[in-house]
DNA sequence: ACAATAGTGTCTGTGAGACAGTATCGA
DNA sequence: TCGATACTGTCTCACAGACACTATTGT
């Protein structure tokens, strides 16, 4: 930016947190990592992970190491999704909030469940967005403009899924394409027709030499992605 | 964002920017506002206008702020783009700068031209961002990370209008079709067929009973957009 | 009449959608 | 053999791409 207006005073600087959306997929449902806040504002209701942005460290930087220890886990993919700026998002001082999301299999996020503590769950994100979720007793309660956040970043995976192979990074490195389909019903909301999935992902994924056993009927090829 | 470190002292607060990208289509080219720096550093470089948000402001009246001082124009359409973090984006402090794109057909802008001053100018997007800009003469000598932000706001300007109406914005509020097909070519870098863009976005706009006149051919209706 | 741009009709190919069929496992 | 799920073949239809044609102005 210019900066003409370097030195003037009057534009005080304030705290930059990243809030971080940790998706995966658990039992066919589309799930987000939450913490139950401890203390107020907002004591007992359900927030999202964060971290503040410390002075030298990058909005990246801050991301990885709140992912870190949320979950445990390194080198998970995420992007940038918005940056919410309200005045009285926190009621006690000014925070500008960078949300970033994640998304991670559920095989990788099972394991490391311990690291931090049990004050972090998985809310079903479908069924907690849905319009009558109060009424059918789903916990609604979130802290400060965190359901917004949710709202916004469920719409941008909704939309990426169509044109970008995010949806891979929510299943683990070989996969079946059974399996990889059911991911994509999710994130889209609606069923999708085998041969027509195929065909449309047939470019972006290599055969390997395995299979499936085990189950009570015909064994599904494992994929990798293409490159 | 959970707020477990909210009064831990190690988070020293920091300033928050928008820097603004304020695209118009000039003369069949694609053209972006910005200015000339005065003070160090990159004093005598180009870079995009900015100001810092205030205590009391939202990330978007910042944004309404900042047009009005550079353009003097109120009312015009933006967007948020993107989140720049890097530690050393400005050398003598830590600044956050949330970029935001508005975009403003250039009859508006034309007339409110001096409302800032002499140092403000339109850029040729296109042609400073080809590879061999510096090769052949073109001003290309930004300040900070101002040519990233160009750059991924020229990106998202291509991908938006290929599924959304972001071009409606760059024509007055009646043109006529070849008028608003000219932009759609300038901002997806190809041509297309009048047939087939027609037919597109038959059902985004309506008819006034209007036409042009006066020039050396056949007439052109004007339209409007669809409610 | 001609140059120049506005506007339309229509053929084609590609790709999504839909559905019916075949294949292969455990029990 | 049967139930269940994996996988394939193919028809249809909507829509983007391509191109040729007609229409209307000023000079």
């Amino acid at each position: 930016m210019e900066m003409k207006d370097y030195d003037s005073s009057i534009y005080e600087k304030m705290s930059v947190a990243v809030d971080l959306l940790v998706f995966t997929i658990e039992n066919n449902r589309l799930k987000c990592l939450v913490v139950e806040r401890e203390e107020e504002p907002f004591a007992g209701m359900v927030a999202l992970p964060g971290v503040f942005v410390g002075i030298d460290e990058t909005l990246e930087e801050a991301t990885i190491r709140g992912i870190k220890e949320e979950t445990g886990l390194e080198g998970i993919y995420f992007e940038q999704l918005y940056t919410f700026g309200a005045v009285k998002r926190d009621p006690r001082m000014r925070i500008i909030s960078v949300s970033y999301m994640a998304l991670v299999p559920f095989e990788k996020l099972k394991f490391k469940a311990g690291a931090r503590a049990t004050d972090v769950f998985l809310i079903d994100v479908d069924e907690l967005l849905a319009e009558d979720s109060d009424k059918k007793g789903i916990r609604n309660d979130f802290a400060f403009d965190h359901k917004d956040i949710l709202t916004y970043a469920r719409q941008r995976l909704k939309n990426k899924v169509i044109y970008s192979k995010v949806a891979f990074h929510l299943v683990p490195k070989e996969f079946t394409l059974p399996e990889l389909q059911k991911v994509y019903e999710i994130l889209l909301g609606r069923r999708l027709y085998k041969a027509n999935f195929r065909k449309k992902i047939g470019p972006y994924i290599e055969e390997t030499d395995k299979m499936t056993s085990g189950e009570a009927h015909r064994p599904s090829r494992l994929y990798r992605i293409q490159d």
